[in-house]
DNA sequence: TTACGATAGTTTACTATTAAACTAATAAAT
DNA sequence: ATTTATTAGTTTAATAGTAAACTATCGTAA
């Protein structure tokens, strides 16, 4: 069993990242949102509150804030005051903003999964087994 | 076989790095560099002109100038104007850099690490060849 | 041998991001 | 009940990041 270079692993899986986020983010923007915000739409359904987007996404909250306005803004997703806390807001997609995370994740998946296409079926499956642990 | 979720895997992947840099980015300050400094520090060995290392690291150019520009205020690189070409910057780590280098990227090994150890050591290894395949 | 297009790196001028401080609401303790 | 601490989200004030335009050099070609 070969000593595994935890440094290595992470620089290959960072250039990869960055490398497909630079390569989507024009597509992206022509969908009319940027990058940072479709990662915030996209965790929306499981996240519905600013607060847990922020941890979840590693962002700070005034970024989710401003996010949050300009998605509202471009009629991507509304706001609801939570009744049982009125601090919380809770977020909905609307449905033009879930077909428009769609149509963006579908961008995403394609440079990615053009990738992930030097694995097969079984050890993708695997790998998303792992970073679920991970996660 | 269920059909892979492209869009998943890149989630978990994306929230796993970002929670590793947001984690160690304070104790990298601490340091004398921010984390970008750093992956570029990282890279100057490999990839010691400017233009490479805007390439390999999917960062714009300007970016790049400044981050050296502070790393060399800071003395942990030094440039040398290439004599074949005299538009091309040689970048060379000094010893003061190299060791910070290491010092940086010992504490993303030893954070992202922690969480590798969520995988036992067959997991681990089946991860890294899966991530190689895909670098 | 100058003219032209391409490349390396920088500067400028603007936008994006965020730390710190704030308001408002809730929870916990006295 | 009232203080105190905590949490959700926003605003403000300042820094970080970058697209566009620039200088300088190079490679090539007529």
């Amino acid at each position: 069993m070969p000593k595994i270079d935890v440094g290595r692993i992470w620089s290959l899986n960072f250039r990869l990242l960055m490398s497909v986020i630079t390569s989507v983010a024009p597509d992206i923007t022509g969908l009319g949102l940027e990058t940072k915000e479709l990662f915030v739409l996209a965790e929306v359904d499981e996240h519905p509150h600013p607060a847990e987007l922020a941890g979840v996404l590693s962002m700070p909250k005034p970024s989710v804030t401003m996010y949050i306005k300009r998605l509202e803004a471009a009629g991507f997703l509304r706001r609801e005051i939570d009744s049982a806390d009125l601090r919380r807001h809770r977020l909905i997609l609307t449905p033009e903003g879930r077909k428009t995370m769609a149509r963006g994740l579908a961008l995403l998946a394609k440079a990615f999964g053009a990738r992930l296409a030097r694995l097969n079926s079984a050890q993708q499956s695997e790998l998303a087994t792992l970073l679920e642990k991970l996660g």
